[in-house]
DNA sequence: GTCTATAGCTTGATAGAC
DNA sequence: GTCTATCAAGCTATAGAC
């Protein structure tokens, strides 16, 4: 948990405005926000930007840092005490992917709203075609790593490639899970929310689980019988 | 398939500027592009962008409409395709979910580059959260009903709110897809690559269809045994 | 540290020549 | 239908008063 010391008087006005502006830059994207814009959210001046970060761009890598820190110790701290109150056999997938998932979907419900933002912005960035990929890996591999780990164990016998295209699946079924854009409302016609992410924690971890498990036992079937070549549509 | 009918002059630039909208929406967002750039890209001029569409914001609801029918169209027909081939129990969620995805998964592969851009601008704005919903529910709530409707008929003992959180754990994953950020390139370092469209193909119906199953499972037991209330960790 | 004022551009849109 | 020229508005960034 963050230590809660006191802060100077210039740190409450770069918070503000980092809070300000990570909440719409996860509304509407970064080039759909302007620093007047942040700034009147922050209640604060749009030449603090500058003073403070340089530019729009640095402080949009700053809203991206200040919690990525954070989440990644919470995280690994998850993963391990997981495998550590595991039984002799080791955690299972659902275990696995419920530590791992666990510290965004919890902070999601129960955290201060800047989480919200903030994981709403990882889902946009994750989508996004022309940075998505380096943002992300630069912040978040090492723990994915981690938890590829894990799993490993759990699934002594599933080829790798199996692994991460199934951590693919993960991912984008979790970002877009913070985005919360009321489709699945009008989908259902309001029998489901997508603002009820207890929802989604009750069943992501069992959904994802089975996925990983069914690649890998399909791989264990297809290297027992290696007769036909290409198997079906994709 | 679209009619190769002769098109007018005008209507061959109009065309040109959406093929150059839709790939630069695609990559950088509605708010990352200029209309200047997008008549550069399109060996055109800015001033036609009005002409042909009103303004920007028109144009961008243009792009997605342009392939939005066909794609529905396509997929409606694979779907009942789908059943009609089917033994008489019916396709298999595997079966259902692969027809429900080819049309874009195929196009991506072997389609004209407009598509691939197509499926990415989709993507992002799926995990838009401020239109994000209302976009995607209007051009494609229709199809998915009819999705579902064919998953009902294969797990009929499922739970409404577990299809629909099926569902979107099946956009999620899918959307994800079409991005193609390069970071379970970084991730394996190599072994995977995300423009391999065909190993997604290849792992993401089964995958899933295993998630289907274990979600309606998973409530069948808890109907079966109705006595502790709360059940762990999220 | 904060804020006013403004520089220097770029934006989306349009009037009007061809 | 196409393109040049241009407008008003809004942008990021900064110099300098307080």
């Amino acid at each position: 948990m963050a230590v809660a010391r006191k802060l100077g008087r210039g740190e409450v006005t770069r918070e503000k405005l980092l809070d300000a502006a990570e909440k719409l830059f996860a509304l509407k994207g970064f080039h759909g926000v302007t620093v007047r814009e942040i700034a009147r959210e922050a209640e604060s001046d749009p030449a603090l930007v500058t003073y403070y970060f340089g530019g729009k761009r640095e402080m949009f890598d700053d809203v991206l840092l200040r919690r990525a820190e954070q989440l990644n110790q919470i995280r690994l701290k998850e993963l391990e005490a997981c495998e550590r109150e595991a039984g002799p056999d080791g955690p299972t997938v659902e275990q696995i992917i419920a530590a791992f998932t666990h510290p965004l979907l919890e902070r999601s419900i129960h955290g201060d709203p800047g989480w919200k933002s903030y994981f709403a912005l990882l889902g946009q960035i994750t989508n996004a075609p022309d940075w998505g990929g380096a943002v992300m890996s630069k912040y978040y591999d090492p723990i994915v790593r981690r938890f590829l780990q894990s799993i490993r164990r759990a699934l002594p016998d599933c080829p790798e490639e199996e692994l991460f295209w199934s951590y693919h699946f993960l991912s984008g079924a979790l970002v877009l899970t913070f985005a919360e854009t009321g489709r699945i409302d009008t989908l259902s016609d309001g029998l489901c929310k997508s603002s009820d992410i207890k929802a989604v924690a009750d069943r992501l971890p069992d959904f994802i689980a089975a996925g990983f498990r069914r690649l890998c036992a399909k791989d264990a079937e297809a290297r027992a019988e290696r007769q036909k070549q290409t198997q079906g549509t994709p």
